[in-house]
RNA sequence: GGCGCCAUAGAACAACGGUUAGUUCGGGGGGCUCUCAAUCCCCAGAUAGGAGUUCAACUCUCCUUGGCGCUACCA
């Protein structure tokens, strides 16, 4: 067997999203399993909605996730250019090549016209195809219409036969009725290539042999691939379409559903080895109950036929899941380097000894970290509290509190070494002096310590705070109240 | 409207045509002498409906229903 190539041709007409990200995630472990390469083009012949800043974020999303492409933009290789916009000249070439052998022909009829029939067919219940009205337009017509200089566009024709044969190693070999196809356009009036026959170019040229997709392309626009392929006299590469991955709606995943772009993920706080491995899981499984794979790992494991035909919801909870599993596996100094740059930006870590600090507090966290994020806003929580909020004192105010509170400072006060369990049974006696425990000990020492009602092990935070800040926290409240 | 794809708990995945339909997330409850998280234990919850093939159907076939998708001079 000739060696495996794939391709990623993500459009710039927006940032890369989940759906865009699985589709590259499948497309490489299958490609890396089977040592394949790896082309990652860009499809730019919209003119309209393409922007350069797209394909930025598209190739920053790309190596967020860890996916690395062997031939393509920013990198090059044998078969580029890697940007449909730079590859005109081929597709001029193929166009001329496709009328010079009548698999297409010039067609002079408007938009307006041909949706007039479209309309028309559809009152009628008849699938709405177009007419093929210039299909036959005698060669001397065409040539002096163009040089009336009227507009016009370039169709293919369909060939004469009665199906299209497709392999889908997901779904199967499937068999589409030409009947159900028209004479689509390939060349615009402004003379760019469509999306078909561009793709169809460009994959053949670049020698792809698998095309993994969504299966939104699979009804309309495989099978006019594949017809283009004939045409041209190319080999018809086997194809994979996935299933689609929708909102908690059902319905195909979009921005409302808070479908970000994947960099964003990175933003929010989750790791990238977390996100690749819930993706993974989005259409595939390994058929045994195993659930967390690094990216090599799915690379050994991956096979497109378990790739599932049903499609699949993306549950923020579970990425929440895997995320924070994960960020347990790290070690103190890993996530110390993960949060590093935030802590600067916040004003933290201002020196060496702040380093040791965080590390310290960061072992005694971990468990209680989901996001990444988590990071800087506990820390924050220790490092940049001041005391409880005015508004939430009365909460606290209560006689017993009021005997607690002196209690708590004589015995913090005591003149041993600041640990863990040094705090931990300090709160225990001035409790047990002070007649309170359970519930009524810890919460309002949590409220008070850090203006929360929910937290890590508070006799931790207390202990990290360390005994200057407390003491100086307790005794400020004990005047106030 | 036409065509296509899909159908196991709220979600993601399992179950050679063969006992009691399994796992994870989420939900509920409990333990861990404060909460949340982690961890441990427990609970609820599914084969869309109907025919057929078969000794036997989640699994195969057909129909119905439902969901989604495609039906562009977007990709």
């Amino acid at each position: 067997m000739s060696k495996i190539r794939v391709r990623f041709p993500p459009s710039p007409t927006g940032n890369l999203h989940v759906g865009n990200a699985r589709t590259a995630l499948f497309n490489y472990l299958f490609c890396k399993h089977n040592e394949g390469t790896f082309v990652f083009r860009i499809e730019d012949t919209d003119r309209e909605r393409s922007r350069d800043e797209y394909i930025q974020n598209e190739i920053d999303a790309m190596k967020w996730m860890g996916i690395q492409w062997d031939e393509g933009i920013e990198i090059g290789g044998q078969h580029g250019p890697y940007k449909q916009s730079e590859r005109m000249s081929l597709y001029q070439e193929h166009i001329q090549r496709l009328l010079d052998t009548q698999h297409a022909y010039v067609c002079f009829c408007s938009a307006e016209q041909v949706e007039m029939d479209r309309e028309e067919a559809r009152t009628n219940s008849l699938p709405p195809r177009y007419s093929g009205r210039c299909r036959n337009l005698p060669q001397s017509e065409v040539k002096t219409r163009i040089a009336n200089g009227e507009p016009y566009v370039i169709r293919f024709k369909l060939p004469d036969q009665n199906d299209v044969q497709v392999t889908d190693l997901i779904r199967g070999t499937k068999f589409f009725p030409v009947s159900s196809l028209d004479d689509f356009i390939i060349v615009r009036t402004d003379g760019m290539p469509t999306y078909n026959l561009a793709v169809t170019v460009d994959d053949a040229l670049m020698e792809i042999t698998h095309i993994i997709r969504g299966e939104d392309h699979f009804f309309g626009n495989t099978p006019r691939q594949v017809l283009l392929y004939e045409a041209l006299g190319y080999p018809v590469p086997i194809f994979a379409h996935m299933p689609m991955i929708l909102g908690d709606d059902k319905t195909k995943l979009s921005k409302r559903h808070g479908a970000f772009a994947i960099t964003e993920y990175g933003n929010m706080g989750f790791l990238p080895e977390a996100f690749v491995n819930y993706m993974a899981f989005l259409g595939w499984s390994p058929k045994t109950e195993e659930e967390f794979f690094t990216l090599d790992e799915l690379i050994q494991r991956f096979e497109v036929t378990n790739v599932n035909t049903s499609p699949a919801i993306f549950d923020y909870e579970k990425l929440k899941w895997y995320n924070a599993h994960y960020l347990r596996q790290k070690s103190c100094e890993d996530l110390f380097k993960i949060a590093q740059e935030d802590l600067i930006a916040k004003g933290f870590l201002t020196n060496e000894k702040d380093k040791t600090f965080y590390l310290q507090a960061l072992a005694h966290m971990k468990d209680y970290i989901v996001l990444t994020t988590d990071i800087v806003n506990y820390i924050e929580s220790i490092d940049a509290y001041n005391g409880i909020q005015p508004d939430r004192i009365p909460e606290i105010q209560t006689p017993e509190m009021i005997e607690l509170l002196p209690a708590l400072i004589r015995h913090f006060s005591v003149d041993e070494k600041w640990s863990p369990d040094f705090v931990l049974n300090a709160i225990r006696n001035a409790g047990k002096e002070s007649k309170v425990k359970g519930k009524h000990l810890w919460m309002p020492l949590r409220l008070i310590m850090t203006n929360e009602d929910q937290g890590p092990e508070i006799y931790l935070v207390i202990y990290l705070m360390g005994k200057e800040k407390v003491l100086d926290i307790l005794k400020a409240l004990l005047s106030k109240i």
